[in-house]
DNA sequence: CCCTGATTCGC
DNA sequence: GCGAATCAGG
């Protein structure tokens, strides 16, 4: 993946959004986060327009001259963006439910992050999208930290009276 | 252990 | 310029 105009524009719109490096790189697919990060960084805007969280970090003093052999020998496991390098699945159909144009508090329209089961956590969005016998099949998986098995936005559709869901239509 | 961003540096 | 590996921390 390279950065497009298009995709160097959506990860300036998330970062400003506040989303995390990961969830980004998620939204975007096909890098991880250390990449989206590393963009950022060269973009300059890593402030995400507050202050400068100013952290006091110390530098980093690297054993000089062995050039480590890190990937023989190291017992990692896994890579570390789980997020983005699982979610590398088709993009392409979003829910036909929509909010309707109500302006009620802006909820915002997630872009479901295309999870499959075994990739839900107790903090991802579990509202099922698409044909479950379908390749297109997927879980929005956004979060849901504070929101119960759903993510803000289809805890609203999952939780409305259905008198108020026909109204809203 | 889950996650966050920050930094370094080989490519 | 890119991003994995790493660091430092919540």
């Amino acid at each position: 993946m390279n950065w497009t105009d298009e995709r160097v524009e959506l990860l300036r719109k998330l970062w400003a959004e506040g989303l995390s490096a990961s969830q980004i790189a998620a939204q975007l697919g096909g890098v991880s986060r250390n990449a989206v990060i590393g963009k950022v960084h060269r973009l300059k805007l890593s402030s995400r327009g507050r202050a400068a969280p100013a952290q006091t970090r110390q530098k980093k003093p690297k054993p000089a001259g062995a050039k480590a052999p890190r990937a023989a020998s190291s017992p990692r496991s896994m890579p570390q963006t789980v997020g983005a390098t699982a979610l590398k699945v088709d993009y392409q159909s979003e829910p036909a439910i929509r909010p309707s144009a109500r302006p009620v508090e802006s909820v915002v329209v997630p872009i479901s992050r295309h999870l499959k089961l075994a990739e839900l956590t107790d903090k991802t969005c579990k509202w099922p999208n698409g044909d479950p016998l379908t390749e297109e099949f997927h879980f929005c998986g956004n979060d849901s930290l504070d929101t119960g098995p759903y993510c803000t936005y289809h805890a609203r559709l999952a939780f409305q009276p259905a008198s108020e869901r026909r109204r809203q239509r």
